[in-house]
DNA sequence: AGCCCGACTGGGAGCGCTCCCAGGTGTCGC
DNA sequence: GCGACACCTGGGAGCGCTCCCAGTCGGGCT
């Protein structure tokens, strides 16, 4: 241990290579499973990394194969709101599951509006991702138009409000959801039926809405005045709820674009006196699982499966790594209808 | 446009200096905002880099610097967890906001006892991130041993369980915190006092319940038979709340060892028919701030604010980057008790 | 006038890796 | 017996950047 001893220092595949005395290029072969090494070579050059405790440059790595191996997961939030939303933390969770399964890293990028954008296409261009998974950014966001010109590939989940050409989605049907939810109180004899919607600058719930809508017309029943948009927060619902039922003592069933605001519904209602589903019947949106089937009474839900929508985002970003010249393609996830006893 | 007009290919660092007429070396400096670059010459960097749209290869920087900007946020936790540990969402939030504030980027691992340890360290190692920030794993976890032997600079947060030396720490004081909470029970003369504790393989609950235990023999009380371990979940809570109620019917006051199984114990009270806080005045622990002051009655909790911690982790990380040679020291941070209506 | 020093510039080296190419060996087929 | 062709190996080049070093230039000093 002379005084620079150095063993601190990482060893590199030089060393390795030394080591296990073969060459940097067989030795670069054994790491990466190459065929063409020799049964033996490859057992000395393992042996070696072994015992050096190697682990490649990746940097260097990557500056070869212009590959990262990791995958940005980009949520066009500010992260304060990550908590107050179930539907994001579980597509959070399922990138994370999803992309460890095809051996890649995810990388969590909140992309606040208010923040600066630049700092987020600098992150994803700066080849510290091979692509990039975009979750439904609102309709004033300048993201997706930035994203456009960005040099990776993304694939976008839900509908990136205001471009619908060109780019790759995965949407889940929010029509359709909200009108098999619609269809449902109206078969149960529902004849007033109110909506609590999401922000009407966001895709998910502006198709959501017009499924309502359009059930309602289709029923011969009238939709005017009977839809309250909230924020899909908790206290946004209970508010919404409480609006809707001023309005319209008589509504004898709601439907909310989301878990998270028919619990804030259900405790005004319940505050109201409102028996559930007796006097009122409320169907909500995502079913999600630890939120709809746990409240009192559970809630009938449209079922949508996060989980599924990133298995799908994940694979078309795979193919279009392999093959940039993959045609852009829309994907439209059905849902189905969870039926419990709120309705 | 000849046939391979590589329109695609991301400009290099040279082409914006020759764009610019300048030398390479030279663009790098302006970009880099090095002294000794002429107003004129970084203006036309400048210029050319914004007209080619270029931005600099992280690989290739990394690659000289040995720094990636980035650095892991490593939850000792499967990914499915997280939705139901408010404290963990708290943490990943106050982790990407701390690290963005000093420029760097989180990159998030879920590192599951029950997967290849491997593949956490050698993500680690790999030279994607430049430190890490680890948090609270299990006393059965291997992951603390592993990243001893790490050559990037770790900062835990809480104990790791096992290894109290040569690391560098930053908790909350647990054991003070359940003191104070037991010894605001016993001023408000309570006798009969339980404690829901969480997982006794984990750092902080262990020391909760040593601070519960002290505090009570202190007071002249007994503890026996009065701790009831569950799993920091709101079922584990209400379950571990009617076991202490069928055992002690008498039993006047608890001390939960976390917000989310409070709630739990909440809900078993109020099915039980006891009045909170006249017939068991209820403490809880981690003061989460959706949760603590939203339920009924708000809870009275020991309050920590992980946002807090991991500024204190980030900052000892960045003078460790500094200064590797720092001296690995355990930070306590202190906590307080917010006194509510359960109590 | 000579000299030094600070401001600025360009070229070369090299970070650690993968890939390509040139070669060496053994085996098979005609 | 000899080309063909697999299998296997090592060296060189080069990915895009930063850093070091040598150099040029001009102005203020002796």
């Amino acid at each position: 241990m002379g005084p620079r001893a150095g063993d601190e220092e990482r060893p590199t595949l030089e060393d390795v290579a030394a080591f296990a005395g073969v060459s940097r290029s067989t030795a670069s072969r054994a790491l990466n499973d190459d065929a063409y090494v020799s049964a033996a070579a490859r057992e000395k050059v393992l042996a070696a990394a072994r015992d050096l405790g190697y682990s490649p440059n990746q940097a260097a790595r990557s500056l070869v194969t212009r590959r990262t191996g990791a995958v940005a997961v980009v949520l066009s939030e500010p992260e304060s709101r990550l908590l107050d939303d179930p539907y994001r933390a579980a597509v959070m969770r399922a990138g994370y599951r999803e992309l460890a399964d095809v051996g890649r890293q995810m990388v969590l990028i909140f992309s606040d509006i208010r923040e600066d954008l630049s700092r987020t296409v600098r992150f994803l261009e700066g080849g510290h991702v091979d692509g990039a998974l975009v979750f439904a950014p609102h309709r004033a966001d300048p993201l997706p138009k930035a994203l456009r010109l960005l040099r990776i590939p993304v694939v976008f989940g839900g509908q990136a409000a205001g471009i619908r050409r060109g780019v790759h989605v995965v949407d889940f049907d929010n029509e359709g959801g909200a009108r098999l939810a619609v269809e449902h109180l109206v078969a149960a004899g529902r004849r007033r039926i109110g909506t609590i919607a999401g922000p009407q600058d966001q895709g998910a719930p502006i198709d959501r809405l017009a499924g309502w809508r359009k059930t309602l017309l289709d029923a011969g029943l009238d939709p005017a005045d009977l839809a309250e948009e909230a924020d899909f927060t908790l206290s946004g619902g209970a508010n919404a709820m409480s609006a809707l039922l001023t309005r319209h003592p008589d509504l004898d069933a709601v439907f909310v674009a989301s878990d998270m605001m028919a619990v804030g519904a259900l405790r005004t209602l319940d505050g109201a006196g409102r028996r559930i589903p007796e006097d009122v019947a409320v169907v909500s949106f995502d079913d999600n699982a630890t939120l709809a089937p746990a409240m009192d009474p559970p809630l009938t839900s449209v079922h949508q499966d996060p989980r599924e929508q990133v298995h799908a985002m994940v694979e078309t970003l795979m193919q279009l790594l392999d093959d940039q010249s993959l045609k852009p393609r829309q994907q439209i996830l059905p849902v189905s209808l969870a039926v419990r006893a709120s309705s």
